[in-house]
DNA sequence: ATGAAAGCGCTAACAC
DNA sequence: GTGTTAGCGCTTTCAT
């Protein structure tokens, strides 16, 4: 046994010290401190100062177990995604920053639903008074038990069970569908969709899904065609569906992407495919502006706004855990296209 | 009140309720659950039956506040970086991992030390047993106050207390220095070093600087020109940084990079102005795998072994929990060159 | 305006 | 091998 600086573990201080040396009841110091009951200027004041002397900070789990409110909220993220993508990372961030701003922690977890440790852990122990499920697929094992067992979640994407469920959502059909109709007006009659992983819709992946299905719609409606691609979320697989994707269809000169991540390769097989963009190719899909200005030139297209969506599943979910019986909200969020480069006029091929 | 699904919360099981059905005491169920002390096979089975079938969970909080502990590590951001890097991403991928193979949960903050909310939150109240401390700066502020309050933690990178505290870092200088030796074989006389954004050097975030370091005293060691420049994070960046060490030093035939999300922009960059890589320019640093690999011709550097210093703090930081009198210990890693393609014998000059 | 005391759900020392 | 009981540190009725 070494003995080193860690050592001197200082004594906790709990809440019957403070209330021993102000020369109060505990229960006083408790009201003080939540001030749900009146108490004389003098007390408080003299518990203050002790609490401030002593540096008391109520143990959290104490806390929890009396009060039955953890203010803590659990991040979900299925382990099929091996790796969070850059979207992922942005939610993440503001969904720390905005429960944080309610004096909430994020505990993260990957799991799939009931069989899983973490989720176990998660939601079984009642370790977070909340969930938020990231990576919604259709169908989701996380979601039928959580509805079962009655606690609190709120999904980033959608399901089936759309008005019974709060949730927030980027309305992808109507996205890709708002891309094909701007390539449509440039005159462009044959477009390829480049979407996310194969797996990814194997797996049910909702938001990839959505997309698909919007673009097949909108390119059938205006009598365009349109092939659907996958596409490995990488610089590599992205250089490697421009070669696919001109095979399968010569005539294509334009894309509607998916994959945010696969862009910059997306731009790479293009110029060695001979193809200029915009001059004779096309660009434009849903990614977040930071990597739709990445490109050069920067690319035409709906900005996932990851920080408000963040904010909004976090709102969603404190509103439920407040009021467990009011009817539960949704968000269905429509970026417009942000003007940038990637998109001209379809070349003249007579 | 809208009458829904969620209005069916079905009554909390607790362990005097298994007690009771199962006809034993509670202890007797504890200890069914924790092992730690013989029970009948009778009984035990019973028990389990009736946990089953009510499908009992402890408590966590509960559990926390008699046991002492939580189970939860904090994973602490400065607030400085406004986004993850995906180096960052990387790690968090691999302490949650890491962190659930231990049975333990992984509490995002976001917070910069004492004064902050979230930072109270997490240490003063006792949410998490310790805290994983990532992107370290010196002096960071969030040291400090744990090493006086003796609350266990080990932070990714490394301070000037090195032999006192428990941590896992990259030996930037070293590795630096290494590319430099590179290079300098193949004959380059003049190099530029692309580093981070300049906040984090005047934060005192400390790889970048060791990374400086190490750059500068290898250069000036092998008897070569080095310039240094700071470089924003993100692909534009970096193609405007080619630009200035250009201009710094128009002789440079060869960069050393820390700046994995400015890589693809400085290949970029290279590209308009005249250098083709690696024929007459050569690049090479430290970034993850995956971004090295993203760029063609691939980027020969020292990969940054994210998953392993995940896995590598989490077990030194649950190693601190279980005896928080041993000795604190390190892990310095120093990934070897992973030779790709970027680099090339210097191109004559005369 | 304040105090006493009964929990919250679990663990573990102390019986037997 | 099992039961009894006293906490863990806080919140919140119920008294006064």
């Amino acid at each position: 046994m070494v003995s080193n600086r860690f050592d001197q573990q200082p004594p906790p201080v709990n809440i019957g010290e403070i209330a021993r040396l102000a020369g109060v009841s505990r229960s006083t110091v408790s009201y003080a401190l939540s001030g749900k009951r009146p108490i004389s200027d003098r007390t408080r004041q003299r518990i203050q100062q002790v609490i401030e002397d002593r540096g008391f900070q109520p143990n959290a789990s104490a806390r929890a177990l009396a009060h039955g409110r953890t203010r803590t909220l659990g991040l979900v993220f299925p382990t099929v995604s091996r790796r969070y993508t850059d979207m992922q990372l942005d939610f993440i961030n503001s969904v720390v920053d905005a429960a944080a701003a309610h004096d909430h922690d994020i505990l993260l977890s990957r799991s799939d639903g009931e069989g899983d440790d973490s989720f176990r852990r998660l939601v079984g122990e009642r370790r977070v008074d909340g969930a938020l499920l990231m990576e919604i697929r259709a169908p989701d094992s996380r979601v039928e038990p959580l509805v079962r067992s009655g606690f609190p979640f709120v999904s980033m994407g959608h399901t089936a069970d759309t008005a019974t469920l709060s949730w927030v959502d980027l309305d992808f059909a109507e996205l890709t569908a708002a891309c094909v109709r701007h390539l449509g007006r440039l005159g462009h009659r044959h477009l390829a969709l480049v979407g996310r992983p194969r797996e990814l819709y194997d797996a049910g992946y909702v938001p990839a899904l959505r997309g698909r299905t919007g673009f097949l719609r909108a390119t059938s409606e205006l009598g365009l065609t349109g092939e659907v691609h996958h596409c490995g979320d990488d610089a590599d697989s992205g250089q490697a569906v421009v070669a696919r994707l001109l095979d399968r269809d010569p005539r294509t000169t334009a894309v509607v992407t998916l994959n945010e991540a696969a862009l910059v390769g997306l731009y790479r097989g293009l110029g060695l495919a001979g193809r200029s963009v915009p001059g004779d190719f096309s660009v434009t899909g849903v990614a977040a502006a930071r990597w739709a200005e990445a490109v050069t030139p920067m690319m035409t297209g709906a900005d996932v706004p990851s920080d408000l969506m963040g904010r909004l599943a976090v709102d969603l979910l404190l509103e439920r855990l407040d009021a467990p019986a009011a009817a539960p909200r949704q968000h269905l969020l429509t970026p417009p296209l942000t003007p940038r480069a990637s998109t001209g006029p379809a070349p003249d091929r007579n």
